[in-house]
DNA sequence: TTTAGGG
DNA sequence: CCCTAAA
């Protein structure tokens, strides 16, 4: 045991400080399993004997054993067991360890670079983060530098730091698609966190990450995926401290990935990174947007109490969620419609009573919720769509365009919202030949359907809100931008314009975007990215990176994001003005007002509303509404859980949130220890029966180890408490 | 408010 | 994901 620990380790003295338990320090090995534990320790031989070993100190444990049984059925309980023996034996090892302060940060750790690069293939600049080998790199390791410096800053700073956010800086990037050369990629980091959440290392962000998830926080996500391949091995990682609370918390070096610790003084330095730290001021910003909203909401609705109120305001994101009840789904619009009719018939709608009691709600949101489960049902089999055209994306979008032709409207309808995702491009993109480029003027990207429950009650001004919550859901959600050719989608990326027909102005009548949602399987639902950016600009390009092979389309992406990202609310109307036009406007004028999909909106709302009174019963129903389902990707979760974040896990799950998943409005810190317990579980079972995304074998590894670790970790303190429990053997 | 577990 | 007991 004591071979892994790293007695130099500040981590340790910092864990100490913090009053986390040293043994919880322990480096846990990222890598693959034979970084694990099972290294130092030989589990196999704990192994055996134990069968049926009981935890005892933990209550639950006890519980849960009890529930079970006393006789553990998997071998990992064994190991369970066995770790609670070691533990006890490791956590004094440690605590020895401990002991003896390390050096502060040596990191020697990689370092990360952000880069400005050109993309070969088409000559636009992207910006990139790129991982800076040991010396040889050129680039400025910023994070490396900033780490070093930060602890000592950090301290003095502490979350204060947050005016810095503004140096954070966000970065708008913006891209053309007029000449291929000059793509822009803005990125609007706000980037700073407040807290001095580790900065995610930056690995890299090339062009469509940085899309997708530059915006609000995105790029955490990015970045540690990136991170993680490097960091396996042998680089020292930071760890930011985790939050706010600890003043101790400035990072530590530990040895395996590098952190970067995001502090304001960092930041300043390393504009770059700004994308890559979470962004501090987002958050602010999203908190007052939220709270407003949620203010109105709480207002509107009978069901809250009016104590929760406060309540909400602190937890800001969460709340948001919940509170505001947007579903975007294609479907759901048209049930929602129905749902209208219903209403209307019978206004009153059951739903109206107010619930006493939360299960009561619930209850009722439940009887009430079959919208919502319909909702998923269709976005499941996307049967929805069928009825209305299609039921893939190709049927969607032509049922789309079908539904415009209908309704006979121009793209302005799109705009209005009713039309599914697809972007008004298409129709008002005109290209122009020139060279061999291809300008395209996306005057606005359609929204997809937004269903929207509000209050009769509320204001013009909280339903603005709530729709702009709504909007920024689907954006924050992170878009993915499909294209369409004569309502085909464009699913290989790597084809040219030209081969593909794009370029061709007979061609230019069928172009169209489409917003498309994350599908579950993207991989970084986490940010709320600033997909308007994406919106506004390019489309081709971006689309080239992204995959569009989600199956869902369009209107699924209100589905997929109902959750609103507040956080990008406010980056999301600048940007959406800024960028949107930007984009474009390289060739084009921008005209703005006309290019913001997103500002038409509000159109769409009025439809919303009309709606909305009549599901107004549903309304209350909605606060309780399940949320709907996000499973984690691979990406999300592996990158978050980069050993970095194992070790963070280690700590506490909120700390992981706030580490690895601040940018995912969407994920709790319980929805993070879900997904842990699935992972375990995944891993425990045979390949055989794992079903949905493989996970791969290596996240599936460290997560065994890491839950091992950790387990060990708690029985040891346990044993500490009541040692003479088990102790005997 | 978090965490650990069960559902 | 939800819900809840414990902490």
């Amino acid at each position: 045991m004591g071979g892994s620990l790293d007695s130099e380790e500040p981590v340790f003295r910092w864990f100490n400080e913090t009053g986390y338990s040293p043994l919880a320090v322990m480096k846990l090995p990222i890598s693959p399993v034979k970084g694990s534990m099972a290294d130092h320790v030989d589990l196999k031989r704990l192994d055996y004997g134990f069968n049926g070993y009981q935890v005892p100190a933990m209550p639950r444990a006890t519980r849960s054993a009890r529930r079970r049984g006393t006789v553990k059925k998997r071998a990992e309980e064994n190991q369970m067991c066995a770790f609670d023996l070691l533990a006890t034996v490791a956590g004094k090892l440690l605590l020895e360890k401990e002991s003896t302060p390390a050096s502060s940060n040596t990191s020697n750790q990689k370092d990360k670079c952000i880069i400005v690069d050109q993309d070969r293939h088409d000559g636009n600049v992207a910006l990139k983060v790129e991982t800076c080998d040991q010396g040889s790199c050129d680039r400025k390791p910023f994070v490396s530098e900033q780490v070093s410096q930060a602890p000592s800053v950090n301290h003095s700073s502490k979350k204060p730091s947050f005016p810095k956010n503004d140096d954070h800086s966000s970065f708008t990037s913006i891209m053309t698609t007029s000449n291929c050369s000059e793509r822009l990629v803005a990125i609007n980091s706000d980037a700073s966190k407040i807290k001095n959440e580790v900065g995610s290392s930056c690995s890299q962000i090339e062009g469509l990450s940085m899309y997708r998830e530059s915006g609000d926080c995105k790029l955490e996500g990015e970045t540690k995926t990136l991170v993680k391949d490097e960091s396996n091995n042998t680089g020292k990682v930071l760890i930011g401290t985790a939050a706010d609370r600890r003043s101790s918390e400035y990072p530590t070096v530990f040895k395996g990935k590098p952190l970067v610790l995001p502090t304001s003084d960092s930041s300043a330095k390393a504009p770059l990174c700004g994308d890559h730290v979470p962004q501090t001021s987002l958050p602010s910003t999203r908190d007052d947007v939220k709270v407003v909203s949620r203010d109105d909401d709480e207002k509107s609705s009978g069901c809250t109490h009016p104590s929760t109120t406060t309540r909400y305001l602190k937890r800001v994101p969460r709340i948001g969620d919940r509170r505001i009840r947007k579903i975007l789904a294609s479907k759901y619009w048209k049930v929602g419609s129905k749902f209208k009719d219903e209403t209307l018939s019978s206004p009153d709608g059951n739903n109206k009573p107010s619930c006493r009691g939360r299960k009561d709600c619930y209850k009722r949101q439940r009887t009430q919720m079959t919208v919502p489960f319909k909702k998923r049902k269709l976005f499941d089999h996307s049967s929805v769509w069928a009825s209305d055209g299609g039921t893939n994306s190709e049927g969607f979008f032509n049922s789309i365009e079908k539904s415009i032709g209908d309704a006979s409207d121009s793209c302005a309808k799109l705009q209005g919202g009713t039309g599914t995702s697809c972007s008004v491009a298409g129709q008002r993109t005109s290209f122009q030949r020139r060279d061999s480029h291809v300008k395209l003027r996306i005057k606005s990207f359609r929204v997809p359907e937004l269903f929207i429950e509000i209050p009769e009650t509320a204001t013009v001004g909280s339903l603005k809100r709530t729709v702009m919550d709504a909007v920024t859901a689907i954006l924050g959600g992170g878009l993915h931008i499909g294209v369409l050719m004569q309502g085909k989608k464009v699913r290989d990326d790597n084809v040219t314009l030209l081969q593909s027909g794009i370029s061709q102005d007979k061609q230019l009548d069928a172009l169209g975007f489409t917003l498309e949602p994350n599908s579950p399987q993207t991989p970084p639902p986490m940010c709320s990215g600033d997909s308007p950016h994406l919106l506004s600009g390019d489309a081709p390009e971006i689309l080239a990176r992204y995959p569009p092979n989600q199956e869902m389309v369009g209107h699924t992406n209100a589905n997929v994001l109902p959750e609103p990202h507040v956080a990008n609310l406010s980056n999301f109307v600048e940007s959406d003005h800024d960028s949107t036009p930007s984009p474009t406007d390289t060739s084009v004028d921008k005209s703005t007002i006309d290019s913001k999909a997103l500002v038409t909106v509000p159109e769409m709302n009025a439809e919303a509303l009309s709606v909305v009174p009549a599901l107004r019963k549903s309304k209350r129903s909605d606060m309780a509404q399940r949320r709907i389902r996000r499973p984690f990707s691979v990406t999300e979760w592996q990158s978050p859980y980069d050993p970095q974040y194992e070790k963070f896990h280690v700590v506490k799950w909120r700390d992981v949130k706030l580490r690895a998943f601040d940018n995912a409005k969407h994920r709790t810190y319980v929805d993070l220890k879900d997904k842990w317990k699935t992972l375990v579980h995944t891993a425990r079972i045979s390949p055989q029966q794992r079903r949905g995304e493989p996970v791969p074998q290596d996240l599936l590894d460290r997560v065994l180890t890491a839950h091992a670790y950790w387990s060990q970790h708690q029985a040891k303190q346990q044993l500490k408490q009541q040692p003479e429990t088990c102790l005997l053997l």
